[in-house]
RNA sequence: GCGGGUGUGGCGGAAUUGGCAGACGCGUCGGAUUUAGGUUCCGAUGGGCUUCCCGUGCAGGUUCAAGUCCUGUCACCCGCACCA
């Protein structure tokens, strides 16, 4: 009988939709497991085999899960709102609402055909009004507790997509949806004060189990330095120019400052500075710059003299001149530096360009030479003379700063306050209406959600303007506090919006009274395990965990940090070994993988070619590999005796085999689960018999993995469904054969193999080398300087 | 520049954390079945001057024993980047 997974596969997967075998049950005696992979986003594209890895991983765990006893919830959703189904609305006149609804359906017949034990009755659509109305719920709590707010400031802007873009979006300096260079424009738009939760951000990542590098980058992303804020006079007008340092103890080495070309004060004061014209012209150059000179041009130092601006050094007195630089942002501590050539490589660079003196403060580098960042001993440094240590210096000159009333000690951050709005039609209506009279006004909750209007066109405006401007029926309301005239708000929320509480939605899909209810919440939560993609973790996963830790605060959720633990896996390349893309016509589309192999190859393939957690390049014929393997699992159904335990010969490697699958699954290690899996397969192959109790054991290990072939076998051998019964267990003391083969070493070589009692003691083992017949002539006439036996493993035996 | 990671056969990758390097799979070679191809099955497969020697990017070191530990060095990949 020949394995037909073209009748298997459908026939399983009909079976386990009408009975619901994967459904949740919220409030169940069972103890919970939360599985979260992350939503796909429904392209046009349709599926890619990326996805298929990336939900294979929890998948597993969450079928053995399910056998091990566990309630277990397996959610999926589509994160449908974002510019690419507004692309094709545009180019093809389509709705969005109908190529979303179009895709979706496209995506779900895939995910259905490759069998994940998805719970369906609780798939989530960030698009539906069921759901943004929640978005918007949230939006307005966090409008409600100034974390909101509309700021006119410089903003990366993609001239391709005609938006704004958040920092995390254009990472790189390319727009994150088109790869265009995106430009910087000043621009009045929505803020969230994600900066507000930097500490707690950074701090909720002590208790939680997430990959070492996935924290190392939130914390860098997040980007926290302690330093001191200090303030500098300016002697034509008595301003007092703010800087922030993290080194205030160098503060004697202070030869020059430096401002942000867009710094406030020169605009302030542009009547009093003599080359203003200068400036001027340096600033727009500035602005025109691309980032690959920003960049990748570095050590070029460029900039100009204010004259009309001379700075006092608060410690010393000193008169020090103030330049211009592009090297100095606007947007990261006060838009001005004070420099210290002698210590910094950059203020080095400069000083040497524009002829500034540098005054070394700390001992220990050549600085006619270089800039000398290290420690040492202080100098030319007033009181700070002597002292050998930083820390000990900056304790000091922060005293001196705060008793003169002149610094502080401070902190700042890397990560910047979240650019939260889309000049664009598929997305979240912001809830907000602008009044003349009363400023911003919330949308009332109970008017929520608030709808997108029908557009008949979604073309942007040129001017960065939505196209939701452009209706006048939606723009023109009534101010819900005062009544009199006023107009919406018609930017939308970025694409992250949706995303940024999708998995408390999961809890409780349906409800219309809340985001979720308290008692699905406190159930459910945290996620106990999150699998998704390395790209996201700057972004989304930092945004959700803002979301989340705000909802938290204000007494919405149970517990403060919402994912427990965190993976990721590692990107399915192209046959080439390159990143797969349609440009380069690399991809593989896994409806055809399963058109041709059937799901539980693509399942076994995608987890067995590598690592789970690297990169590892799609090979057909490994493919190929895999499909052989089931198809000889298939094939054990005509060896199979009748006896019901394990066979003698089989039974260690069975118990070997079952706490290997066990603890790989718990690792990742899917790869050498499945070889475990191969190589008892292979002994039994070589047997020529499968014993009752060794079939049901094999078919469980492997369920999770091919799902529909083990489901099908175990139905036909022995009645009763697979994916209602119990994981495999092992007994520690029967993993060990009695008689175990162990290698004899000669100075560190292998000599010889000898078989021995595997509970053979050292003096044991060295007794039956000595004697071996191989080993015995080899030691003729030399002298054994030491003799060492490992148990279970060799015998080693140092001759001279 | 800063931070993180990876270097093992022809390929993807294993190696219980210091104990037989190359599990498992692919590919290749040989054989059987077949008119042939494909499939399936059996065997071999790191390299070499093959009783033995050499092999985990490279050079040293520690150890009875090193892919694993230490010192130095090279290459590649990823993330951030004039962050004060």
């Amino acid at each position: 009988m020949k394995y037909d997974f073209k009748e298997i596969e459908p026939k399983w997967q009909k079976y386990w939709d009408e009975h619901e075998s994967f459904k949740a049950e919220t409030g169940s005696s069972k103890p919970k497991f939360y599985a979260l992979v992350e939503f796909p986003y429904p392209s046009g594209a349709g599926m890619h085999v990326g996805h298929i890895k990336a939900y294979s991983g929890l998948e597993v765990v969450s079928r053995k899960r399910r056998l091990e006893g566990y309630n277990v919830l397996f959610p999926i959703g589509f994160d449908a709102y974002g510019l690419p189904t507004e692309n094709t609305a545009i180019k093809t006149g389509v709705h969005p609402r109908v190529v979303t609804d179009r895709n979706i359906h496209k995506f779900t017949s895939q995910l259905r055909k490759v069998g994940f034990s998805f719970d369906w009755s609780r798939v989530v659509d960030t698009t539906d009004e069921g759901y943004y109305k929640w978005t918007q719920w949230i939006f307005l709590k966090m409008f409600e507790n100034g974390l909101v707010f509309r700021d006119r400031t410089l903003v990366n802007y993609c001239p391709s997509c005609k938006v704004v873009l958040s920092n995390e979006d254009s990472q790189g300096g390319k727009c994150d949806v088109c790869h265009s260079d995106i430009i910087q424009k000043e621009k009045e738009v929505w803020y969230l004060h994600i900066t507000q939760y930097a500490d707690k951000l950074l701090q909720g990542l002590e208790k939680v189990d997430f990959l070492p590098n996935i924290k190392l980058q939130q914390e860098n992303w997040i980007g926290k330095s302690t330093g001191a804020f200090v303030e500098f006079t300016i002697k034509e007008n008595g301003e007092k120019l703010k800087i922030y340092t993290t080194r205030p103890d160098t503060l004697y080495g202070v030869t020059f400052m430096v401002m942000a070309p867009e710094h406030p004060l020169i605009e302030k004061y542009r009547g009093s500075i003599k080359n203003i014209d200068e400036l001027d012209a340096y600033k727009d150059e500035c602005a025109k710059k691309s980032e690959f000179e920003r960049t990748q041009l570095v050590k070029d130092k460029t900039g100009v003299k204010i004259d009309g601006f001379t700075a006092i050094n608060p410690v010393n007195d000193t008169e020090i001149p103030i330049y211009v630089s592009d090297y100095v942002m606007m947007g990261y501590g006060t838009g001005a530096i004070m420099a210290v050539p002698a210590h910094d490589t950059r203020d080095y660079e400069f000083a040497t360009k524009f002829g500034i003196p540098i005054i070394e403060v700390i001992k220990g580098g050549d600085i006619s030479k270089e800039a000398y960042t290290g420690d040492g001993e202080m100098v030319n440094s007033g009181e700070l003379n002597g002292i050998t240590n930083k820390k000990d210096a900056i304790a000091k000159v922060l005293t001196v700063l705060e008793k003169k009333g002149v610094g502080e000690a401070g902190v700042q951050y890397k990560m910047k306050d979240w650019a939260f709005n889309r000049q664009r039609y598929w997305g979240e209506p912001i809830p907000i209406v602008h009044c003349p009279k009363c400023g911003m006004v919330p949308v009332p909750y109970e008017e929520l959600p608030l709808r997108l209007p029908p557009v008949e066109n979604f073309q942007p405006g040129s001017d960065g303007e939505s196209p939701l401007a452009k209706i006048d029926s939606f723009v023109n309301c009534k101010c819900p506090k005062c009544g009199g005239d006023a107009k919406r708000e018609t930017d939308t929320m970025p694409q992250w919006a949706g995303s940024s509480w999708y998995f408390l939605r999961y809890c409780d899909p349906n409800n219309d009274t809340a985001l979720a209810s308290q008692e699905a919440l406190k159930y459910w939560l945290p996620v106990d395990w999150y699998n998704g993609g390395m790209e996201h973790v700057t972004r989304h996963l930092i945004y959700s965990r803002f979301w989340h830790r705000f909802l938290y605060d204000i007494g919405a959720v149970p517990v403060d940090e919402p994912y427990a633990k965190r993976t990721a896996q590692g990107l399915i390349l192209g046959p080439d070994g390159v990143k797969m893309s349609k440009s380069r016509g690399n991809v593989v589309d896994p409806n055809d993988v399963v058109d041709e192999y059937g799901a539980d190859v693509l399942r076994v393939y995608v987890l067995f070619m590598g690592d789970y957690e690297q990169a590892a390049p799609w090979s057909e014929s490994s493919l190929k590999g895999c499909k052989r393997f089931l198809e000889r699992i298939w094939a054990l159904q005509d060896i199979m005796t009748d006896d019901e335990g394990y066979s003698k010969e089989l039974s260690a490697s069975m118990h070997r085999t079952i706490k290997k699958v066990s603890a790989d699954i718990e690792q990742l290690k899917f790869n050498t689960a499945i070889a475990a899996m191969m190589t008892l397969l292979n002994q039994i192959s070589d047997k020529g018999s499968i014993t009752k109790g060794e079939m049901k054991s094999l078919l469980t290990m492997l369920n999770p993995f091919a799902p529909h072939i083990t489901e099908e076998m175990y139905n036909t051998l022995f009645g009763g469904i697979l994916s209602e019964q119990s994981w495999v267990t092992y007994d520690e003391a029967l993993c060990v054969e009695e008689t175990i083969e162990i290698v004899v070493q000669i100075n560190g070589k292998v000599r010889a193999k000898m078989n021995i009692a595997a509970d053979a003691d050292q003096d044991t083992m060295i007794a039956a080398a000595l004697e071996n017949e191989t080993v015995k002539p080899l030691l003729d006439g030399k002298t054994i300087v030491k003799k060492i036996a490992v148990p279970k493993k060799l015998v080693n035996i140092v001759v001279k």
